[in-house]
DNA sequence: GTCTAACCATACGGCAGCGTATGGAAGGGT
DNA sequence: ACCCTTCCATACGCTGCCGTATGGTTAGAC
């Protein structure tokens, strides 16, 4: 047999979000993708908008896993260039994030791409305070270099932009005061 | 009486747009907006295609019209300075700007909104060529900097960052290697 | 005043996706 | 061997939007 868990249908439908939007989300279309019916869906969803929860949940996990594996690091600095670089090299999250954000009209999406939004932006914040930026400067340049995190994905998605993400870490860098490697 | 124009279809799916994303572009929500029916639309337009098309059309002539008055600016500082305020202080196009690249799954969206932003990013790269900067620097710094232009207008809707947009013109600035004000 | 072109309202058919109902298959417990 | 739980397929009705057809209304030319 070939049945298939509520994992399975959250997973593809974080999948189909990130390629199709939230349009992308639908039902049927994503059973012919998992080669199974709407039967299997309702079985193990309540509704569409369940669906949408429960993808949004595994989403919000990866946030909180990348930083979990960060906190360890010690020298703020450090932490920063990991997580850029780490960041940078994966084209998926950026692109979900992306997605999520211009799907908030739906306040269940908003609430949570809310939610991981400002929990990034506190953690890179912290950082750079560790280094001794005051609070008010270093809120200033994390919303602008996690905004510029966004909106080059953006610009990638549309072809206006082909380099690769990574060739512009020094920049992103210079651009929260960090030193370059 | 109260008749309409094409051109006021066009503004109002433009505006629809801004608001709804690509899905709030649907003629009958429009006609109810506009306090008339689908009968009155498809008189003016062949179907909601052209509609799209219509309102894209009005939203790149806006580009062309900034671009224009600053292209009288000598000072590629002045210029690129003035344009920030502009930009910032106008929250509507990075409003459509993020709409539009969400919604660039539509091959016509996809090609308008491509051709506008390389417009942009051109047009702000050859600012900074003429102050020196050589052109692969200058090509990183103002793919960046738009792209913080955008990523916050992603930001501010969901309410991740709520400081108003001018707050950041002198991080922007600064980001792309500009002279404060 | 009449005629005509421009403009709009309404009714209809079609399609895609949501959610429900219901019957069936598959496999483990006993 | 039987049954019962779990899981899935299919058929159906509903809604929202697209596009068409057709008839009505208004404004101005004459």
């Amino acid at each position: 047999m070939n049945r298939l868990s509520a994992g399975d249908w959250a997973k593809a439908a974080l999948e189909a979000l990130a390629e199709g939007g939230p349009a992308a989300v639908a039902v049927e279309p994503i059973a012919v993708r998992l080669g199974t019916t709407k039967g299997s869906f309702y079985w193990h969803f309540r509704n569409r908008r369940a669906l949408v929860e429960a993808a949004l949940e595994l989403w919000e996990q990866d946030t909180e896993r990348m930083i979990a594996a960060l906190d360890g690091v010690g020298d703020p600095a450090l932490r920063m260039r990991t997580l850029l670089e780490n960041a940078m090299a994966d084209p998926v999250d950026s692109a979900i994030s992306f997605r999520l954000i211009s799907a908030a009209d739906d306040p269940a999406i908003a609430e949570v791409v809310r939610r991981v939004s400002k929990r990034r932006l506190e953690f890179m914040q912290t950082a750079l305070e560790e280094m001794g930026t005051p609070s008010d400067v270093a809120r200033r340049r994390i919303v602008v270099g996690y905004g510029s995190y966004l909106g080059m994905a953006a610009l990638r998605r549309i072809g206006a932009s082909d380099e690769p993400l990574t060739d512009f870490i020094d920049q992103v860098m210079a651009e929260i005061a960090l030193p370059p490697s």
